[in-house]
DNA sequence: CCTATTTTGGGACATTTGGCCCTTTTTGCG
DNA sequence: CGCAAAAAGGGCCAAATGTCCCAAAATAGG
């Protein structure tokens, strides 16, 4: 079932204690959301982790009425915006529901409630941090040291479903460049 | 002294117990190292957070003989590979110190140790990689949304220091530019 | 199913960027 | 202090990228 699902994904190659996952599992919220659907607003203080269920989600920061992305979730991808939700400060950016989805949520308060019943619950949520930590340092890399062409490959060779679920503009920013370059690189075969 | 200024930076607005911070300081280790040592190599497991109590360095990734900077380090910050060091992994890059510096070390099973006696060592932990994540988010978000000259601006605002002591070359990577262009914005007055 | 709206892809042109190369300046080291 | 090596800065040209624009295609909503 999801919560196990989402509770798997966080746990990830860990052996967390059954304990735990079934505490876990009493706290996780079903919600489901329409196309469109904005579940957190810049300036809003983030109360949830969320597992998409099902579904297709983008974090993104509004610029000049541009929507510029920082991040797309697929399919059994734990989404969090760790300033906002770890610190409980305001969002700097949007999350995005993109198509119809299916998310399980654990609130601010159950999480901290885990952490303090449960260490290993507390090293699942540094794992998660120091996952997405080393995800930003590659997309780093790769902005600062490949072209936007190979930039474009790497994206089809390794989130292919992001390509195909968002709108060219938007991946030519996410990439870096613009929506003319982007058709460019597609154009040649 | 230094031991305490290690601690405090990774304390921040935090108030950690004495208790904590007396076990902490016994552990740390002090080390001087020369210009252009370099403390971690691509491949090697890192054993240690650091602190730069003087001095400057940089993480960078080589590329076809290219060094891609991913970081740069003033005195008195934290300096730490988090894929490397927390999950104990073969590191990506290198670590390298950019002018004779006072190093403040840590080791992994000492922080292991903290961790495992003292729940509030283990949440500065992980508020350490949240900021890293963050700033990470912050540089990403420059790189696809504002201008290589904003970029410099930028940087020249925040961290002025780099520019003062790091190569145009460097700089210009650390930008996502080539040489060429970074020259030809700081030629523009 | 049809219409209004959005998205896409590409042409023309201007601008920016990068590679190559050379000279000058700075730095490191004996 | 002086020499060798490295870094900086800029000229020239080619390649790439971006802006503006429009027509065709795809999509959303009634």
């Amino acid at each position: 079932m999801e919560n196990e699902r989402f509770f798997n994904s966080l746990a990830g190659t860990n052996k967390p204690s059954n304990e735990l996952k079934t505490q876990f599992c009493k706290m996780v919220e079903k919600e489901i959301r329409p196309k469109n659907h904005t579940i957190l607003k810049a300036g809003q203080i983030c109360d949830n982790i969320w597992f998409l269920a099902q579904g297709f989600a983008m974090a993104y920061i509004e610029k000049e009425d541009r929507k510029i992305p920082y991040c797309f979730w697929n399919e059994n991808e734990v989404m969090v915006p760790v300033n906002s939700f770890f610190k409980q400060v305001p969002a700097d950016g949007f999350i995005e529901i993109m198509e119809k989805s299916t998310l399980m949520a654990i609130s601010y308060r159950n999480m901290k409630q885990l952490s303090a019943n449960f260490p290993e619950f507390n090293l699942l949520m540094c794992h998660l941090v120091e996952d997405m930590q080393y995800a930003s340092e590659k997309r780093i890399f790769n902005l600062t040291s490949i072209s936007a062409e190979e930039r474009y490959a790497l994206l089809l060779k390794e989130a292919p479903f992001i390509v195909r679920k968002t709108s060219v503009e938007l991946i030519a920013t996410y990439l870096g460049v613009s929506r003319k370059t982007l058709n460019r690189i597609r154009a040649k075969k």
